[in-house]
Formats: structure tokens, C-alpha cells, sequence
DNA sequence: GAAGGTTATCGACACCGTGTCGAATGAGTC
DNA sequence: GACTCATTCGACACGGTGTCGATAACCTTC
């Protein structure tokens, strides 16, 4: 099973042509904003600030990216390439029974997500007032759903998991629950679980409700 | 079980003191908000289309409130107050079952939040930049989950559900899918449950991982 | 029925962040 | 040495926020 492309236009999201020299510059935006997004929200981070970081002036800054949410866009982007490729590792190499198979699953996304903290709580920050950033979780989201829609309906057919809800109804609502979740988990406000014990926690609710009939009728 | 008092200062909101006259603006500024709401996004919505929804000028506004944030919490306040009713209504109320019991809690938020889609989309979006509503949040669903987490074990306790996950944890993944799911249909964008369906397929994840045990060993 | 307080209102201002324009700089090419 | 073209930034216009001080409307209370 392999993860399908998603279409996104990384490469036309920065500069507007593609550039010899300002490469170092476009870096150097890039990786202040990940510095500053560890300090502060996005929502405290001016071009000013993204500008003076890299070393040159605001409206510079602009010869670079159209926005700051198009900096951030492109961090995403990056980061969504790292889930796909642990998602990919993930299904290619065989797993050691039933259980170890959807824990790497859920380990791929968590590591892959602490690993960038802040641009994870960022791009949550983002998403309700940019639309693209909205598209382009929509994308993701969804791609993970089929996925995971896929290999539910596949133990269904192979008769080790029992029929319930629809799979995608279900794919849903489990990958909803990981999202808002690990959320909590890593921003730390509002009640959350443990981060030694989340993905045993995700992981205990997946398999129950994917391989467990539902309630013996009361 | 009676639902916790989460002491929020509503009234201490709004207006410096308590007024006579003025009663009528502050209604109106409440209400041109939630109007505008269902037209636009918090992000764009100034403080002069309030001020001026209500019939007044920018300056007077904030004789009625200190920021456009402000209003939102009072609006914010109010959706609580209707949550924590219906849920003491459920709870008063005698179940006809165990499944059914178990429904109506998740249909009480289901209902609440959905007569009021515009603001509960205008919370998630004002969550992540403003602490105050991020607070009232954390407070709102800590209680939630308390409540939960004891349902739980009282289940368990005399019986009915096998012990598995920390009732606490369980109760924290299940109240976070409610959450990212319902926010997920409401909005419509990204993958989501259809409306008629989401209940039933919340409910069938709740049913399961309360009362199913976990995996029998593969 | 003036005097004095409080409630309510707004014009004008200072401030900050965004995004654009047009003019300069400088490196490479013919 | 003139021509291009990438790169840079000062200066501007715009739109939003929040505050201050002046003023109007309304009670009281003597």
C-alpha cells in the first residue's frame, strides 16, 4: 500500500522564479521562523521580525514570500513530506503481529509531530484564519482517512476484524481523535495525556474499536 | 451527579459596572456578533462593524467592552451555561438503557453546539490567540472529562465495564474526538462525518472502548 | 430650576502591522 | 560602457486598535 501524491506546488509556494544567489536568504527566513515559532506564537511574529531575523529589511522580505502564512505554508510542507516518508517506511517494512503494525502507525505521526513542535501548534494557530493552510490539512487529512479507511476494510475482508460502523466513518473519527489529542498533548493547555503514554492510550482505543464488536446488547 | 460550578465571572465581563440604560447596546453589540458570525469569520470582523451594527461609534464601544474578544467570551459564556443545563438534564433525567443513557449525554453537546455552529467555529478560531478563551475552554472540558472519567468508573466499579485504560485517560481521547469531530462537521472543511450521522458513530466508539475489552490477544 | 454628579457618546489622535511602488545598487554580459 | 536583471530598501498609503478629552443628556437634590 502506498501513500498517494498529493499534488502540492511546493516548489511555487516561495520566490517568485526560481533564483541563483537569495537561496541563503530564503533559507535564512525559513529558519528563523522555526526559531521564532519555538519562542513565540505566530500570531507574535511580524515580517518585521521574520525580516530583521534573516537579516534584511521588510520589504525585502516580500521579494521572498508573498506572506508570512506563505513561510509557514512552506515549513508545512515540509514536515507533511517527513509524516509521508515514516508513513511509507511504516508499510514497507513487515510488521511483527496485529499490534505492532498500528502502533508504528501512530508512532510515525507522533514522532513526526513532536519532532516540530511549534510548527505543529502553529500550524493549528493558522489553519481557522488561512484558507490555504486549511486546503492543505484538508489534503493531508484525508489522505491519511483513505489510508486508514483502506486497511480497516482490509481486515474486514480478511475476516480478522468484525463489521460496524462504516470504515471511513470510523477512519475519521479515529484519525480526529489523534489530531486533537496529540494537540493537547504537546501545547499542554487544557486537559491532555501523559506524552510517555499517548500513543499506548491512542493505540488502545484504535484497536478496540477497529477489532472488537460493539456493545453486547444491553 | 451534579455538574461542577466552574466559577467564571460572567457578569464581571462586559460593562465596567452594572448599568441602567445602556443595558439595550450591550444587547445590541451581543447580538449584531453572533449575526456577524454567521456571515464571516471572527478574523473579519472589526470592531466598527460591531460598533456600528449596534448603532454606535467606535470609541463607544468600548465604553461597553474592552476588546472584540470580550464579546465573544460573553457569547462564549452563555453556550456553556446551555451545555452544563442539558447535561444536568441528562443526568437528572432516569436512562432507558445503558446505550441510551450514553446518547443522550452525546446528543446534549451535539445539540447545543450545533444551534450555535457560527460561534462554536468563532471559539476554535479565537482559541488559539487569545489566552483568556483558551482558559475557559481548558476549564469547560476539564469538567467534562472529570464527569466522564467518573462515569466511567462507577461502570466499572459495579461491573459493567471491564477495566482497561485509565478512566481518566479514556475519558480525555473520547471527549477530544467529540470535539475535533463535531468541530469537523460543522465547518465542512476536511474530512468529516456526515450530521446524521455523527452521533451514531461517536456513540459506537464511546459504547466500545467503555464497555468492550481490549484486544483479545492476536 | 440652577448646581452637581454620573452615564453615555464621539471626534481626533497616536500607534502598529501590512503590502506596494519606485528609485537605487551591483553583478554579469556583450 | 551600455544593457539587463536580480536584489535591496526608503517612503508611502491603508486599515485596524485603543485612548483622551470634550460634550451632551439625564438624574438628583436642595
Amino acid at each position: 500500500m502506498s501513500v498517494p501524491a498529493r499534488d502540492r506546488t511546493s516548489a511555487a509556494r516561495g520566490r517568485r522564479p526560481a533564483r541563483p544567489s537569495g537561496d541563503d536568504r530564503e533559507l535564512a527566513i525559513l529558519t528563523t521562523a522555526e526559531r521564532l515559532l519555538a519562542e513565540k506564537p505566530l500570531a507574535a511574529i511580524s515580517v518585521d521580525d521574520l525580516a530583521r531575523g534573516a537579516g534584511i529589511s521588510r520589504p525585502t522580505f516580500y521579494f521572498y514570500f508573498p506572506s508570512k502564512d506563505a513561510v509557514l505554508l512552506t515549513l508545512l510542507d515540509r514536515v507533511v513530506d517527513e509524516a509521508d516518508a515514516a508513513m511509507r517506511r511504516v508499510f514497507d517494512a513487515p510488521a511483527a503481529g496485529l499490534r505492532d503494525g498500528w502502533r508504528r502507525a501512530i508512532t510515525a505521526y507522533y514522532e513526526t509531530f513532536r519532532a516540530h513542535r511549534a510548527l505543529t501548534l502553529a500550524w493549528a494557530e493558522a489553519r481557522s484564519g488561512n484558507a490555504e493552510v486549511r486546503e492543505l490539512w484538508a489534503q493531508v487529512f484525508e489522505a491519511w482517512v483513505q489510508q486508514c479507511a483502506d486497511a480497516i476494510q482490509a481486515e474486514r475482508d480478511r475476516g480478522a476484524a468484525p463489521s460496524g460502523l462504516p470504515a471511513r466513518d470510523l477512519a475519521v473519527a479515529l484519525n480526529s481523535m489523534n489530531e486533537r489529542v496529540l494537540y493537547a498533548t504537546f501545547s499542554g493547555d487544557g486537559p491532555a495525556v501523559a506524552e510517555e503514554a499517548v500513543v499506548d492510550v491512542l493505540l488502545e482505543v484504535w484497536l478496540t474499536t477497529i477489532y472488537q464488536r460493539t456493545m453486547p446488547a444491553a
